[in-house]
Parts: structure tokens; sequence; C-alpha cells
DNA sequence: TCAGAATTGGAACGAGCGTTCCAAACAGTC
DNA sequence: GACTGTTTGGAACGCTCGTTCCAATTCTGA
């Protein structure tokens, strides 16, 4: 029998996904990904196939474990109209902290390849629809509990936050003010 | 005296500024570049300087000519509230257009680049705060003229709108449905 | 008409890219 | 302790990148 890689593997993919987060795809080479995950290349390619195979795996892993056990957590954990609050709250915290300029994992895939890639393109298709489908399931129920108003159309609101979800990645990752991710925030309070 | 270049300035940085806009800056090689414009190397070189000095002339004319002379053109030719929509119906049926994935000049460049080159990020910090500006503007006036009702807040709304505003560029370069972009606008309408 | 000056086209460069390849090191099995 | 099959580290590859360089070309002013 062989013996084992002497690397975590789930190590090394976490420390890839946090250069490729930070950089993007283009910008981070090769020597970059080695470096950060503390291999070298005859371990890479003998793991994780290529640089593209690794960047899809990794945007695939964060979609399908991160992101929907981030919105699963949400669901159960509290009622519908905090549920969303509390998304944005935690976004906002996190784009006001230190890894703020990072983004979202998602919305930067989406910017610079899902132009070009299809695979991209259809994960990140595939997120926005969740992701809208969650706030539109919250509202649903929000407006049954009496949380939210039934003016509320869940629909049109559900939409708008997903575009406001996304705006506010944009502008962290611009730099923008914890102030004006804050009035965002405050708004959503308000729309909703 | 010399003789005059044989190919249009202007044209040639336009064609540029159409590969850059569509396929962001890294993806964009230097073949494309002379080709799509339709110059060759000591030309480019001798004109422009380098690859990187060409794209942030066309970033800076972007947003010194083109977007502060739509905010303009907005800002004379609307009322406040209006101005304010036709801001985003303009934007969402570019969107639902041919050119649509190509997103937003500024929102991609703040997406690559802006956590790297200090420049970009100056430059996207500054327009961003212009367009809260705007909004801002027009919604001190509209409650004024009475279109947009005292209970909305100038400022929070204000970034509200920013953030949608990049949140709509961010969809449609993921290639939404335009009824989501329908949605997105329609719940601006409701919002002031 | 000719000298002067800048443009033009394209060859060539060095650096960096992602990837391939292979001998050496190694853990487990017989 | 030799055999087996992977992993490992690093040299090397071919390619593309952005850029430089230069001779030929082209137009203007004298």
């Amino acid at each position: 029998m062989p013996w084992k890689k002497n690397f975590d593997v789930d190590t090394a993919r976490d420390r890839a996904k946090a250069l490729f987060w930070s950089r993007g795809y283009q910008a981070t080479s090769m020597d970059d990904l080695l470096k950060g995950m503390a291999i070298n290349r005859g371990s890479f390619y003998a793991t994780f196939g290529s640089k593209q195979d690794l960047y899809l795996d990794v945007l695939r892993r964060h979609e399908e474990h991160y992101r929907r056990g981030v919105l699963e957590h949400l669901r159960t954990a509290f009622a519908p109209r905090e549920a969303i609050l509390a998304l944005f709250d935690a976004v906002r915290n996190e784009a006001s902290g230190p890894k703020g300029t990072r983004g979202c994992f998602l919305a930067n895939a989406t910017m610079e390849l899902a132009s070009s890639d299809r695979t991209v393109a259809k994960i990140a298709r595939g997120a926005f629809n969740e992701t809208e489908a969650f706030f539109h399931a919250m509202i649903v129920a929000g407006r049954s509990d009496g949380a939210i108003p039934p003016t509320v159309d869940p629909v049109l609101a559900a939409r708008a936050l997903l575009g406001l979800l996304l705006g506010i990645r944009v502008l962290a990752r611009g730099g923008s003010a914890p102030a004006v991710l804050d009035s965002i925030v405050q708004q959503v309070d308000g729309m909703i």
C-alpha cells in the first residue's frame, strides 16, 4: 500500500480559497498558491488537477457548503424577519472588519469570470436564485407571523434585498466607510 | 514639422475602453488591444505610454466625463424624483440590452483592482461618493417639491440607492433575468 | 527637392505564467 | 530487507505576457 500525503488537503484548499478570495483568480499565480498552501508543484497537480480545477472546486464548495449552510442556519435560528436582518448584519460586520475588502467570494467570481466562463456563470446564477428564494421565503413567513407588513411585496422586496446585498459587497471591496454600510442595513430594517 | 498620426486617438481609446469594459484589465492582452484598436505596438506605446497608463486614462475619462455628464444631464433634464428613476431606468435598460453583461465600468474596475491598486480605489471611492451625493441632493429637492414624502431619510435612502445601483450591475454581469432588474427598479419607485 | 522629425511595423527580449516530467524519498507489504 | 507504488521536490518546458528597440516609411517645412 502507498503512504498518505503528508499535508492536509482541506487545509491547503482553505488557504487557496483565502488567496483566490482576496486577489481573484487571475491575479493569484501558481507561485502564490504553492507558497500560500505550503505544498509544492508535484503535490499540487497530483491532488488538485490544475489551477482552474482548484478554483472551480473551491467555488463550488463555498457555494454548496458555506453559503447554503449560512442560510440554513439563519432559517432555523431566527424568526423570519430577524433572519433577514441577521444576514445583513453579518455581512456588514464582515465588511467592516479586517477582511472587509475581500468582498463576497461569489460576487468577485461573477464579476471576474462570469462573462467568460460558463461554469462560473451557472454557479453564480444558481446562488443568486437561491438567495432570492431565501429572502422570498422569509418575507412570506414574516408576513404570516405579522412581523412584516402585508404591504411588502415578497417578489419585489426579495429581489431588492438581493441587489442590496451585492451592492454592499461591492462598496465593501471598494473600501467604503462603515457608516455607509450601516445606513444600508438600517434602510433594510425600514424596508421590511 | 512632423506629420500627424494616421489614426484617431479618441477612436482608438474608445475601442480600448470597450475591450477593458467587457473583459476587464488583466484578461485584455496587448494583442487584443492592438487588434481591437487597429494600431500597432510602436504607435501604442508612443501614444498611450503603457497598458496600465491607458487603462487609468480610460477609467479617469469615464469617471470625469461620462459618469459626471450623465448625472449632470439628469439633474437638469428631470425633476428630482424623476431624475433618480430615470437613472435606474437607464441602467436597467442598458443591462437588459446586448451589452448587458459588461456591467458597470467603475464597478468592474473596483472589483478587479481596487484592493491592489490605490489609484483605482481612489477614483472609485470618489465616484461612489459623488453618486451618493447626487441621490442625496435629489431626495432633498424631491422632498421640498413634494414628490418625495418627508418620511424618506435623505442620507439613508441615498446610500441604499447607491447599493442598489451597484447591485443591479453585479446581477447584470452575472446574466440575471431582466425581470429581476425590473423588480428592483420597481422597488426603488416605491422606496422614494 | 531635400533634410528633418516623428510615426510605423515588426522583430526580439526578458520575465512570468501554468504545466509537465522525472529521479529521489518514502511508507507499507511480502 | 527487498519490492511496490505514491508522493515529493525541483528542474525544465513551451507559451504568452508587456515592453523595448530599430530600420523603413511617411509627411512637413524650408
